[in-house]
Parts: C-alpha cells; structure tokens; sequence
DNA sequence: CTTTAGCAGTCTTCTGTATTAAGTGCTAAC
DNA sequence: GTTAGCACTTAATACAGAAGACTGCTAAAG
C-alpha cells in the first residue's frame, strides 16, 4: 500500500511522461506537488517507488519513467476518466447523425472517427450475440449471362452476398427448387450447423438439379463463412507511424499485417466485461505490441448482442483522455445502434 | 544529339543511381566504361552533360545524379527493358491462375502481385469501353423485415448491388412493378443518360407505388454512381514507406489521401496510347509526387475494353526492370481476362 | 524519525574543431 | 582530344570539452 504522498508523486509521473514524453526528474515534480516538499524529498521517494518496481529510469542520472507495473497501478487506482470534451461530443454525434443503410457502415465509420479523435489507430467490431447466429434465409437471383447472386440472410440483420458464374444451363425454376431445398434444410438453424450440414446433406441433394455444382458449393460456403467471422473494422492505421517512436517499416510492416489478419486482431479486444479496459504492453502477450496499449469498451445493443470499440496507442499515451473518449463514444454508439435496431427490426 | 560516349556516360550514371541511390563519381564511372578513358575525360564529358541539363550535383564537389531531363532522355533513349525475370513471370502465371468470381478479384490482386513484384504501390484500374457502360437490368429483392436489395448490372458485365430499407409495407408486387417501369424506360440506355433520367422521369413514377421514396431513390442513385465511377485498387501502400527519403507522416498523410481519392488518382494513370508509359516527378504536375515517377501499362480486353496497371516509385527507380515487370504483367493480365470474358459473356 | 540543503558524480546533449575521403575543375603537358 | 596532377570544396565522422539535468548520499536541522 502506498501513502498519499506516493500515490500523488506516482500520478504526476505518468500525467507528466505521457503528455511529454520527457522523463520527469524530482526537481520539475516538488513544483507541482499540492503539499510543498522540497526535490530532495521527493527524491528520497522516487527511489522508493522505483525499489518497488512502479517506475524506472533509462540511465544513473536520468528522470524517471512510470513502468508497465507503475501504469497498471495507474490506471487500476489513481486515474480519473477525463469526462470527454463538448467539442468531441459533438463530433460524435455528429457523425453518427447521418443517415446509414447497413450497421457495418456505421461502425466501419466509428472507426475512422474513433481514431480522429484520439489521433491513434482505432478497431471496432460488429455487434454480436453470444451464440451463434441462425440463418434466416437464402437466395439465389438469376442475374442473367450465366451469372447468380447468392444472398444469405442472418437473424441479425445480416446480409452477405456473392456473384458466381454457373456452367451450362440452369433455368430459373431450378434455382428456385434448390433455394427451397436449402432453406427447408437448414433456415432456422446456427450457422456452424449449416457449415458442417453444407457437406453432409446439401451437396449430395444439389447434385440432383445441377450436374457442376463446384462454384455454387463454393460460393455457398464462402457467404457462410463470411457471415460467422465477426467483421473488424479498423481506421486511423497511419496513425501508427506518429506514434512509433522507430519510424522504421520493416518494425512496422509485421505490426499492419497483425492488425490485418481479423482472428489474430479481434483476440486482443475481446472485452470481457461490460465496460472499459485496458491493457498495457506485455499484458497484451505478443511481442509486436509491447510498446502499445489498447483501450477496449464494449457497446452494448440489448438483445441484439455486443460489440466492441478499441484504440490501440503507445504505452505512454494519456489515459484519462483516451478512456473518457471511449467511453463518452461507446454509449453514443450503443444508444445509435438500439435506435436503428428497434426502427428496422420489430 | 549526344555523341555515343555521352550517351554512355549518361546511361551508367542512371543505371548506377538508381541501383545504389549513391551520386556517381568520374573515377567509378570511367571504370565501368567499355572503352578505355581516364576519369579526367570522364569528368569533362560530365561538365558537358551538366551544362546541358542532364544531370546535376548536389554540392561542389559531389558526384552526380540524373536529372528530370537525364531520366526523360534516358527513358526515352536509352533504356532498353528488361525482359521480364522467369521467376517473375511464375510468380504472376500463378498468382492469376486460380479460380476468380468476379472482375474486380482479378484486378485487385493484380496489384497486390504487382506491389509485390516491384516492391513500390501499385495501382490497377478495370477494363473499361470506351463508351459509357449500358444499364441491363436492374433488380429489387425483398429480403424480408423491411429490407430490400437493389442490384444493377451493367453491359459489361458489372454488378453492383446494395442493401436499403423501405418503410411501410410494400408487397413483392409492388416492387415487381416498379422494378419493370424502371427496367422498361432504362434498360439499354447509357448510364449517364439513367442518372438524368432517374430524377426527371422515374422519381415521379415511383411515387405512384411508394409513399416515401426517398431510400430507394437514394439507392438507385448510389448503385448507378458505382457503377458508373471506375474502380480503382491499390496494392502496397505500405511501401511508399520504404522508398520515400523523407520519413514523415506529416509529408506521407497527403499522399496517402491523393491516393485514395478514385478521381484524383486516376487521372495520373489514364495512358493515352496502347502500351507502357512513363511519367517523371514534374511530370505528373502535382506537387506531391514531384519525387515520384509513374509507369503506366495498359491492357486490352478487346471489346471489353482497355484497363490500366501502374507502379509507384520514387523518380530513381530502376526504369528498365520495372518497365520489363509491367510489360510482362499487361500481358499476361489481357490474356486472363479475356479468356474470363469469353468463357462467361457469350 | 522526517525533511532538507548541499555537493559530488553520472550521463546526455550540444558545440566546435580536426580529420578523412570522395570528387570536382583547371592547367599544362602529352 | 586526352591525360596526369594538383588545389579546392564539401560531407561525413570522430573527438573533446562544456553545459545542463538529475541522482544519491551525507550531514545537519526540524
């Protein structure tokens, strides 16, 4: 347990580093201390702290650095959320104000705002309930020219779509017998059932309509899958260079393609509970990331599931800043999303 | 007109920089000569082709670099490409090989590969007639709980499609029956001449079916635009990265949104003639890429139309290789896609 | 027992200077 | 026309010294 004093000087450390990025040295920190100790004092303090593992510093006779230990015990205990500005308010809600045809537009945009506001890389994730989605339905719409469109519709008011070349002749009454066919088969059922079922219990059937049926197959099984990936969106990806502090590609290159591969990325901002968190550095456990940190808040849409909004920034970065932009962000975006819900989807 | 020698000189001192980005001194330069001349000759021959503007020095007593007019006359004149590597070409034999759904798969990996094979950004844009493309059909598909989609496809074998939603009621009839007054004024009409129409002719029609129409106008209005803009991919934006000198995110951020601006971006790689243009910094009249050069290839679908391939650099790129790569590209692009058109658009 | 002033010592950063290496231009001889 | 030789220019590198920012420690004061 630190005293107040600690707990004060500790505070002022990483307030301080993360707004300049300069160590803090004791004589700069006995000024801004409410109570008036002198920086010998403080010195004396600073070496307890940094006996304790909270902060470091980079040579004998530099200032000192709040450590990844020192930021946790930061943000576990001594922040306060910077209640977010009028002005990003605004910003906020006025982005979200438009008018918007599909949830992914929405939170492919929260992306992009996200990150303009906070001047990091932004990652947002699709709402999602916590079992699988079901099929709605499927469809397949003779286009003409041998092309089809396949088009499956999820329970929550997803709808994915993929045009396919089909061999030889398929006239329109036989497309419609083998959409009947799938949809009495499968409508209604979770989605990684329908996968698992594709193989088993639908190919055999379509071969009874259609003599090819490879890219019908295949583009089936694309939509399907393309429908239980949860999509991930991400904005602000130049960012990365300004808060680098090695401007080198070939550090950065492994980083874009990390935040690229959607199973790889979405792991590190699963949220598990219902609010903000954040992780720091090592605690994100890879390698890549250890000089960032990533702020996750979950937005909440009722019965139609959750998703989640993240900055991923430096380690140093201002906290109480960011959390309060993030939090202010994900209730707008939860209350958005309910609103576009309930208007579309009694 | 330079005599032989100058143009030796002046061949060796491109080749050199480009490869090495090191300015070229009369000593290595006269080693490398075919003919024997001591670097004393070299060194007044370099005074000549300074003092006409070839190449230029950075300071007194520096070595020498092309300049605008070098690389001009060098492409122009000397340059003599590459054939393209035997592994390069496996490289694209297989990456074009596989199975394609659409058009745009094709041309968006494109530069992807090609991105890889240079290792600058590469810029692709879809075959296109040199006519406005022709409205087919157009189609709206009710997908249950207030949702439509509304698809439109082109002559040329486009499709674009998109998800809106419709408030009220509105029976698949209804949509049948707007879906057929459009397809009966439109269908076969040139694109631009639809989107005028759209808001003279059919607005008003539409009302008599539709309360509130201002979703699926709005829709219709956004399918037509897309189709009607040329798309546009880029591969390997990162790379810009590694081949600018100039390191900053402040100098890159332009840049990257010149790039992503379909307008903007495709007016620098519009070739006018039928095969491999080059365009050097000044060239391309925009500030930004005053230290970029351009290389353009198009390729030929035949009545399909002519699309375009092009490659990134910075203006000391190594011309002849990448020329070769971009050669060797269009034409295995054109054969790809001409065998897609044939096999489907019959 | 805590706080403080003072001071020696450490390390970074900045500045100026010297040195080296690469390359040019010019001149005079071949 | 070509070449060798030399003086001159400039960038890059290395080094030394000074300034500045801190720390840790000690000893005295509260």
């Amino acid at each position: 347990m630190l005293t107040e004093r600690e707990k004060m000087i500790l505070k002022i450390i990483v307030n301080d580093y993360t707004k300049s990025g300069v160590p803090v040295g004791s004589k700069a920190l006995s000024s801004q201390l409410p109570i008036h100790v002198s920086s010998a004092t403080v010195r004396n303090e600073m070496a307890f702290l940094e006996e304790i593992g909270l902060i470091t510093k980079n040579h004998s006779s530099s200032g000192r650095v709040p450590s990844i230990e020192g930021y946790r015990y930061y943000v576990d205990n001594l922040l306060n959320p910077n209640p977010i500005d009028n002005s990003d308010m605004m910003i906020i809600q006025n982005s979200l104000s438009g008018r918007f045809r599909q949830i992914d537009e929405i939170v492919q945009q929260s992306a992009d705002i996200l990150s303009n506001l906070t001047n990091y890389t932004a990652l947002t994730l699709k709402p999602e309930q916590e079992t699988t989605p079901i099929l709605g339905s499927f469809r397949l719409v003779p286009l003409g020219n041998h092309k089809v469109m396949a088009i499956l519709i999820t329970d929550n008011d997803e709808v994915v779509n993929q045009v396919f070349h089909i061999d030889g002749d398929l006239g329109g009454d036989k497309l419609d017998a083998v959409v009947r066919m799938i949809n009495d088969k499968l409508a209604g059922k979770p989605l990684d059932e329908v996968i698992t079922k594709l193989k088993t219990e639908i190919v055999p059937e379509i071969l009874k309509y259609v003599k090819n049926p490879d890219s019908l197959v295949q583009t089936l099984d694309d939509v399907l899958m393309q429908a239980s990936t949860n999509q991930f969106y991400i904005g602000g990806e130049l960012n990365l260079l300004s808060f680098t502090d090695n401007n080198d590609i070939s550090y950065l290159k492994p980083i874009y393609s990390l935040l690229n591969d959607t199973d790889d990325a979405a792991k590190f901002i699963k949220s598990s509970d219902n609010s903000i968190s954040v992780q720091i550095g090592p605690e994100l456990s890879n390698d890549l990331l250890k000089d960032y940190s990533i702020i996750t808040g979950s937005y909440d849409v009722g019965p139609y599931g959750k998703g989640v909004i993240a900055v991923l920034g430096p380690t140093r970065m201002p906290y109480s800043r960011v959390i309060g932009i993030v939090d202010g962000f994900r209730n707008e975006l939860s209350k958005k999303l309910r609103n576009y819900y309930d208007k579309y989807n009694q």
